[in-house]
DNA sequence: TGAGGCCTATGATCCAGATCATAGGCAAAA
DNA sequence: TTTTGCCTATGATCTGGATCATAGGCCTCA
């Protein structure tokens, strides 16, 4: 399910990859973009860190995402991206890009399509910290999560990540499946968590 | 500051306005998007209902906003549009914008940088959202909101619509305002706060 | 193979915000 | 003018998640 499909040919080939090791920064605020990023393998986060020190997850890349498409637009990054894992990225500058939107209608319409599906996720994100209790967030995330059998979701990385990821603390967070699991709401297998409807 | 400034002329040319009452739905989600709306003047929520009942306020477009975006690439809304306020829209059919965009890259490319610049607005929603203590999610709000004097924000409607944006209880926020402007961190002005720095 | 580090897990405590309740003020409607 | 409804405001109580603490398990690296 890559996202990118978008790009035209010449651009895809004037990608530059990129290797990342484990908690390495792609980019950190303030820097200036040089252009839109691939990730080929491996995870990243983009963080935001406020004032107390205290880390948000505002998006959390797998393989196939597009990162930073946001500060094409933009002066600068407006968010850290680190990588949680070893991660490889291909760059395509941002020249080439606009060039290609120029030229290319379908490849601009493509792209806002990106864009818009990216806004939704952000919304449904956002929906998802409005669920105060911690149990429901779970459900809310289960289900957006779902995958094909609609009952199954494929953790990205640790439970502790996840935890970062729902706005819950990993004890909470632990907590809280431990009992669903213990109620007969959820299985919980290796890398992955069914809802046992 | 309107936004829709990248709108060709003859796309602009072509809206239809329509007048909102207050508490009166624009859209319902799951319905099918018609084209994009720009608030001429009012106020209008995108709002999710969870499981709960909860409403969650996904965004607040004020006079010269562009609702529904992200819906011209998407075959359903995916979230309630309400106006809080009587309101005028006018709106602007899908078909006439595509084509706008087939036209005109530089009208496509100004889009994008409207989609990026909400992606960026979300990402600072969410980023709030993480903050626990009420006194510095307000204090984020109104750094973040800040005027063009750098202390001072215009509340767009109630204290009560400011606590649903900010996602807490009108309670919470009564009293985090009060204590902040009796510590004399805040100055509280009609339909106004400012930062006494 | 030993040590260190991190994830996982769970217990105990605390506190801030949610919730419930009450009341004054203001504005629109009747 | 009176009524109604909602915003504003604040008090009392409660609860659920944060935080602190502890410990086992697993992987990696030396």
């Amino acid at each position: 399910m890559s996202q990118q499909d978008w790009l035209p040919p010449a651009v895809r080939a004037s990608g530059v990859e990129r290797r990342l090791k484990a908690g390495q920064a792609l980019f950190r605020m303030g820097q200036s973009p040089v252009g839109l990023y691939e990730l080929v393998s491996g995870s990243v986060r983009l963080v935001r860190v406020d004032s107390s020190g205290r880390e948000a997850v505002l998006f959390t890349a797998g393989a196939g995402d597009t990162i930073a498409e946001a500060s094409l637009f933009s002066s600068s990054y407006h968010c850290d991206a680190i990588a949680t894992t070893n991660s490889v990225v291909r760059l395509y500058s941002k020249p080439a890009i606009i060039a290609a939107f120029e030229r290319d209608p379908k490849a601009s319409q493509a792209f806002m399509a990106v864009l818009a599906r990216r806004i939704m996720n952000l919304r449904t994100r956002l929906e998802q910290r409005n669920i105060h209790s911690a149990r429901d967030r779970v459900r809310h995330f289960l289900t957006v999560n779902a995958g094909a059998d609609g009952r199954t979701v494929v953790l990205p990385g640790t439970v502790k990540d996840l935890a970062a990821d729902l706005g819950l603390s990993h004890e909470a967070l632990y907590r809280t499946l431990s009992e669903m699991a213990a109620e007969g709401e959820i299985e919980r297998l290796k890398g992955r968590i069914r809802l046992t409807s």
